[in-house]
DNA sequence: ATTATAGTGTACGATGGCGTGCAGAAGAAC
DNA sequence: GTTCTTCTGCACGCCATCGTACACTATAAT
């Protein structure tokens, strides 16, 4: 079903990878309506899709590219309250009801996604239950990693929380490669760029990392599990079950099912 | 129309400052309907609501009780993620889709609630939107507050967060009295109890508080929002602009209105 | 009255993370 | 090739908070 979008007259060639789960999960009649307001955007890296306080324009369902959600305080100092992936939508606040959020949403991960006119999805998702049912579930695992950051940030080391941040990133990249600075790690988790230098320095001696000037390798993630707090664990857990992956289906084309 | 709650069959006398924004806000018509429901029950201090992964049986709206939303480590070290008052709902979960959190539910100040059956309320939310519509928009104030927790525990001091426990205790409670011990608190924040007793005891020698085994007593609540950080003034402002109350015809009687 | 228990006060070393400053090295720009 | 900028590494003192230990007091239990 979502091959059909890389035939859509508004689309180029789409990748087959590039799949969103909250579109894919819909069923397909669904997804057919949905299709001529999709339209499939580059977000390259830096990329304020909004800021605090912005009423949305659109909503945007990320393929292959992370979005950060970043509380930024009066001084300035920031923190990372989640991360959106294919496994989620950029814009909870249209259905909410609260139009924006004090929060940034910035492009962690240069990709694509799929964005769609904020009238057109409200129309949508107060037309039609399935939609909204799906896009409330995924609310709910936003709010467990919500909580696990505030709870993490609270209790556990930078070291684990550099593990939990690679873990959540690498869950929503098609490769192990991260396109990142330690500079912009810093921001995200809220500490001084020196901490997350030191924390990865360590990584790297276990050859678990290799990076190299905004480059990161994960060489061995199963270690990387072993170090990271418990957060990673539990907030990919609870997402599994509130957002079961049919992948089989998911991957190929729901709509022959 | 809250006010006949007080003389239904199922009720015994109710004293008028037990109310629910989030049941006064609705339509008289839907209240009319959830009124049978809706049975009062009264919240000891310490009662676990829900425990992490428990499947939620009961949706509480609070009154003049306080309950927290708590994450408990492995190694059985907490934090607050938010708290539920009067303003809000206990069980977000139910119409989310997710019928358990990974969180659990305590009361922090004893006081009375409304409870309404899973099941009732399930229907009641699927048939009428009004309750729907007004659920969403609350949640999303719980995810503002989640936010703002994680934002806060990053990056401002033990004496700054309580500050900001003690204004959001406060905004939920009829009077300026807290029943609370610094050891409670300091499992709400996840700090150690020593540092609530130092915290504390500041805000004493600067005439803020009184406090007395177990029982805290606010006297100059301006300048206990001096001394906050900002994390509190955002979250009460984000509140008010999603959830208006309006507090002539929310304290009365709506039915009339 | 006496004894427990719960709540609070204080002290002291340990330490993780911060702020600051600076230096080296890899790429980019010219 | 030279210069400039970005990214990373390191070192220093500082401080908030932690872990631990213990003492004191008010209330409850007997």
């Amino acid at each position: 079903m979502l091959d059909s979008i890389g035939t859509h007259p508004r689309m180029g060639a789409v990748p087959s990878s590039e799949k969103n789960f909250l579109i894919t999960g819909l069923p397909a009649d669904v997804q057919q309506r949905l299709l001529p307001n999709l339209e499939r955007v580059h977000l390259p890296l830096g990329t304020v899709l909004y800021e605090s306080g912005d009423t949305l324009r659109y909503v945007y369902f990320p393929t292959d590219c992370i979005i950060s959600l970043l509380y930024v305080m009066i001084d300035g100092a920031s923190a990372e309250i989640s991360v959106v992936g294919n496994e989620g939508i950029l814009g909870t606040s249209l259905f909410l009801g609260g139009e924006s959020t004090s929060s940034r949403a910035i492009v962690q991960s240069a990709g694509y996604a799929y964005r769609m006119d904020a009238h057109h999805f409200k129309t949508e998702f107060s037309r039609h239950s399935e939609m909204l049912l799906l896009l409330l579930r995924y609310t709910q695992a936003l709010i467990t990693q919500m909580s696990q950051t505030a709870a993490c940030n609270r209790h556990h080391s930078i070291d684990q929380q550099l593990c939990r941040w690679l873990l959540l990133s690498l869950d929503r990249l098609p490769n192990s490669n991260l396109v990142m600075t330690q500079e912009l790690i810093a921001n995200m988790l809220g500490v001084r760029r020196e901490s997350v230098t030191e924390a990865a320095g360590k990584l790297q001696k276990l050859g678990i990392i290799s990076y190299h000037r905004g480059h990161i390798n994960v060489l061995d993630r199963a270690r990387l599990e072993q170090l990271c707090c418990e957060c990673y664990a539990v907030v990919k857990k609870e997402t599994e079950r509130l957002l079961p992956i049919d992948d089989v289906n998911a991957m190929t084309s729901p709509s022959q099912s």
